[in-house]
DNA sequence: TGACGACATCACAATATTCAAATATCGTGT
DNA sequence: ACACGATATTTGAATATTGTGATGTCGTCA
């Protein structure tokens, strides 16, 4: 039974989309619906700066967004699964429209041609 | 050349998202995802100065989240339906999510008591 | 018309968010 | 151990967002 006037879905779900509400964050979110990535490919699909990029992903990663593995020197991201109900439902319904009609255009072109024969490298 | 990397998607999305990343706004919609009300119901129900009610509105309203109806000396809000396709969904998925289950326990309690037999008298 | 109630907006201080450049950290290869 | 590349964090200044109290606007009813 919920207890405090807020209940724990509203919290946690507008904590999930005051880190989706940025441009930025939302581009990153909409580039991992297509699987995993790691960071120097957001810096080069997005235009970001290296410290902008890693920020983003700081705050999509405190927000519980998306999680991070370490592989050698590099740092993987993608979606990370969520707990609660709403938050679940969102996600989904946000990745699945992202990936059905690319709603990146330039952003996914430029990755992949970033991705191209070896990437990160 | 301005590389207008965000699609319209995105940049609509990440205004609904902003727009739904507060706790009392995100509250305001879970009510919302009941029917119309007044002003006058969200301060009651969710214990909001009317200025404060007011202003959260308004910012909702400006993100094309809700539309508003005058009704003699009373103002009717409702969600407002969507164009953006990706818009449309989240906030289905939300509505949904906040019907099916009441996310909201005390806000709705409260909400019901002032809506007794003749509400915003 | 004037008074009143419902709602919107303004003004202000407090707090939070933004970005880029500098700096720090961590893993890898030498 | 050292140097280097990849990523993270800190810094600081500009900007945005927050809530509150005061004021403005509009509709209603007498």
């Amino acid at each position: 039974m919920p207890v405090a006037a807020t209940s724990l879905d509203v919290r946690s779900a507008s904590r999930l989309f005051k880190a989706l509400g940025d441009e930025t964050r939302l581009r990153i979110v909409a580039l991992l619906s297509h699987g995993e990535l790691c960071v120097c490919h957001f810096e080069s699909a997005l235009g970001l700066t290296q410290s902008n990029t890693s920020r983003q992903l700081g705050v999509l990663k405190n927000a519980g967004v998306v999680e991070a593995r370490r592989d050698g020197s590099w740092v993987y991201y993608r979606l990370a699964p969520q707990m609660e109900e709403v938050c679940k439902a969102q996600l989904e319904a946000l990745v699945a429209a992202f990936a059905k009609r690319d709603a990146l255009g330039e952003d996914v072109e430029r990755l992949l041609k970033s991705l191209g024969p070896n990437a990160c490298k």
